[in-house]
DNA sequence: AACTACTACTAGAGCGCTCTAGTCACGAGC
DNA sequence: GCTCGTGACTAGAGCGCTCTAGTAGTAGTT
């Protein structure tokens, strides 16, 4: 339990200097082949592993990057996932730093630049424009998921105003008139995504038809009691994410409704939730791996480019086919 | 966007020695009251920030805590949360990694150790019992809500079989006496929640009912076709966790049965879902809170009495009474 | 006046690396 | 035989801090 070996202890036992140990261990040439596997050897021998801190402080680039998520957030941990290889292809690390209800995201900020990062990512930040612009002069920042402007803050997003016209087509493909859409209130993405399903709506000649909702599973069961209630004259609902659409599901299950039979519904998110068997539901699915890719790429080009501009990239999301979409009832009987 | 202010700056604008910007910052003795404030208003104006690897690095303690943690589960999350706080009161600074399917747990924690955190945090680790008792040779190890015996490692878990025991008792005070248990396969923690199970009722005089099970929501879903196809003479249902529970629940008020006036349900976990309003479901809660402590505290004592012996905490779970468990039909009539 | 005691400060080494600027040996080229 | 180049290696400074040892300067004691 003492003190872990370090370079020192390495280069004494194989023979040889600290700086041959670096090379070695740097796999940068300047060392035999011979030396090479003897200086491993030792290494191996010792149990030691470079100290990363040390390595970083002699070098102007630390090659990290900062991320803050949100704990709570499962469509977070799928997106640090995805980070994560995406940094490792490009040679970069990754420090997580949690958001959560006791840990402000100002504090998971700070706590990241002490460590030096040369880029922040931030998921789905609620941080305002201009404090987000306070943070960008001293390096890069990236906003994952959250449609924002402020000065010198790259953002990297879905496409939700598609999204929900994917959502709106693949019902209208299916025979569907009467769509009703369910919104999510204030929160983000609930704005693009509404004014999508209005556009796509009015695209195909159609008066849309708009219920307000919420984020959680129980906004989207109370948005089912209303619709229960109300029973309007609609065929199809599209709602602001899965998990509304599962508290949804799960209340008109109960009623004499059939689903799909009598009434189609599509989530948004394809959260895991969505893909469960009992669930099943048709959903629309953002690209993780291209939002993470796209992310890394901008911090690099901003990290080795003093002059680029800022970037606003815009993610095409795509449909997930599942069992809570189908033809209208009405459309059956007349097609 | 030019590298960050060192010390030396502070220094040079304050018009004192390094040694004294470090004094001032470490907020040690040694530094008038008014050297102190000066020294404070050229950090400010320069907008410096102490180099958090550069202060470690001169120090043997680093007074860093790894911890691992899989970026799917929503409980790890709540555990992360508390830690935060536990750790900050103590004067410790967490380090996340985090597990998830591409990026495997001995990964992660390898990249903790490269930072030279002090104490590994393992929650629900999957590594084999003598890779953690390897991992414990060179520094404290300890697992979160696994029941693992490895050497030198130490284990921070929830009573799971008293939880199953508080979930019994509170069926059989409302008069049930056909209690089934739907356990969770081979997962971890899902033998010691049987066992509780099994011990209770035995201690009531009553005959054990165990049907396999599951940990995720399809899970507990066919749990609840083959429970309405086999109609067991039961009144009331323990399941696993929550997520099976909530997965159960769906399936079964889909059936002429209804909640939990024809059936009594109780879960495990106190997730977030079982809170919400459409599901409400009684369960047994894990003390996040008096995990994350008692798990500082550990780490704490080891890091700094060498001669520490191996420590196994179980913290005591809690029932929470929510609106899925009532008393037994017959027992209604007798009554 | 000489001693100690204390406060306020500084010099400089050291933490574990990386990197620049060497040294040294050896073979090729003229 | 001399330079030159090259591959293999080393010395030592430096990254941004902390910490030990030490220096002034002031005040209190006898």
């Amino acid at each position: 339990m003492d003190r872990p070996p370090t370079m020192e202890d390495v280069a004494r036992l194989a023979g040889v200097s600290r700086a041959l140990v670096s090379i070695v261990y740097r796999d940068a040439p300047g060392a035999s082949d011979a030396t090479r596997t003897r200086v491993l050897a030792a290494g191996n021998d010792l149990g030691y592993r470079p100290d990363h801190r040390a390595r970083l402080l002699g070098r102007t680039r630390t090659r990290l990057l900062g991320v803050t998520f949100d704990v709570r957030a499962p469509f977070h941990g799928d997106l640090v996932e995805v980070l994560y290889s995406a940094a490792e292809a490009a040679g970069y690390d990754l420090a997580l730093s949690a958001v959560a209800p006791s840990r402000g995201e100002s504090r998971a900020v700070q706590s990241l630049l002490d460590y030096r990062c040369e880029a922040l990512i931030l998921l789905g930040p609620q941080l305002s424009p201009s404090a987000l612009s306070a943070l960008a002069e001293s390096q890069p920042v990236i906003v994952i998921g959250r449609k924002v402007r402020a000065a010198g803050v790259d953002v990297v997003r879905t496409d939700d105003k598609g999204g929900s016209r994917l959502a709106v087509e693949h019902l209208l493909s299916l025979g569907h008139r009467a769509i009703l859409h369910i919104d999510g209130a204030k929160f983000p993405g609930s704005a693009e995504r509404r004014t999508g399903y209005r556009a796509a709506m009015r695209h195909a000649g159609l008066s849309p038809f708009i219920q307000p909702g919420g984020r959680t599973e129980a906004d989207g069961s109370d948005a089912a009691k209303t619709f229960l209630n109300d029973s309007p004259p609609v065929t199809a609902v599209t709602l602001f994410n899965d998990r509304a659409a599962t508290g949804f599901l799960d209340t008109i299950r109960q009623s004499s409704l059939e689903i799909p039979r009598d009434l189609s519904v599509v989530g948004y998110d394809n959260s895991t939730i969505a893909a469960l068997s009992h669930i099943s539901l048709t959903t629309v699915a953002q690209n993780t791996t291209a939002l993470a890719n796209q992310t890394i790429a901008i911090a690099q080009t901003r990290l080795t480019d003093p002059n680029a501009t800022t970037a606003a990239v815009v993610i095409p999301p795509t449909l997930v086919l599942r069992s809570t979409t189908a033809p209208p009832r009405s459309a059956g009987c007349t097609g």
